[in-house]
DNA sequence: TTGCGTGCAAAGGTTTTGCATGGCA
DNA sequence: TGCCATGCAAAACCTTTGCACGCAA
């Protein structure tokens, strides 16, 4: 049965899983960064773990912007498929958004649009805060929000 | 200077660029469909031209679902840059959403999120009302919607 | 010992590039 | 005629696969 060994190779790839949780990252960087700390692991191994891992739920995959798929693990499958993605184009990272205005917007473009959108496949791409401050330009005060809007990692 | 010889090559390609505009395809599309009626031309021909109106912005590029990189005539970039796009994740066509809806999520995003929404390079993923009804799913009503919203193919 | 896991190398696929030839102006 | 455009073939990629060996149980 598949999957049914504890190696080395699946502990470190694991544990380089957890630190960068929630943010992208292609099988070059995860082949080249264990193997900085020491941790040698072949490429294919690499591709075939992220492959079982993502039809299992727990790593997202996707096209990338030099051809290079991207993956990029998910802490709990489930809870993702009712709110939005937003990738920063500079930096890479992961934001989750769960907001009412997000669902109306679903609901608006179902309703007037006939479109049925669908929040797993959709990746919202823009420049988050941290980037626009170190862009120079100015951060905006984040106002407070109204009820039922979140955020996060 | 490139681009200033009118081949044959080149008005077959656009030709095919106006039938199929808005739609995506890639580049063995374009050289079978193109073959099919006749007309011959070399893959790094179709490759060079598609990459060289992308840079001028008059098609887009983005990667597609099995490692192959899809393409899509634009009619008019700077229209494309204050609206934004849903793919029918089933057909691939690819519909132009202009809707005051969408303008305030991109408000809300910034001021409550603090994340600045590239509408040019997001691509909202669904099923588009056509393929909803193919599924056997009944395709709802479309409302009438409220003013300042738009779509189109 | 059994059989899954690993890693190398080869294969498979897409895209890019070098270079000789073809064709527009 | 001059020079860009084209197309073939080779190269450069990323990813998958085959196979022998290693290692967990």
């Amino acid at each position: 049965m598949r999957g049914s060994y504890n190696t080395r190779q699946k502990r470190e790839l694991l544990s380089f899983l957890q630190e960068r949780s929630m943010q992208h990252f292609s099988v070059d960087e995860v082949v080249f960064e264990l193997r900085d700390r020491g941790e040698k692991i072949g490429r294919s191994t690499v591709y075939r773990y992220l492959e079982q891992l993502a039809e299992q739920g727990s790593v997202r995959k996707y096209p990338g912007v030099e051809g290079v798929t991207q993956y990029q693990h998910v802490e709990d499958t489930d809870r993702c498929d009712d709110h939005f993605h937003m990738m920063c184009s500079r930096c890479g990272n992961l934001l989750h958004v769960d907001c009412s205005l997000m669902r109306s917007m679903t609901e608006h473009l179902m309703a007037c649009h006939g479109f049925k959108l669908d929040p797993r496949e959709t990746i919202l791409i823009g420049l988050c805060a941290k980037c626009r401050a170190v862009d120079g330009e100015e951060a905006d005060h984040v106002a407070d929000c109204h009820e039922g809007c979140h955020h996060s990692l």
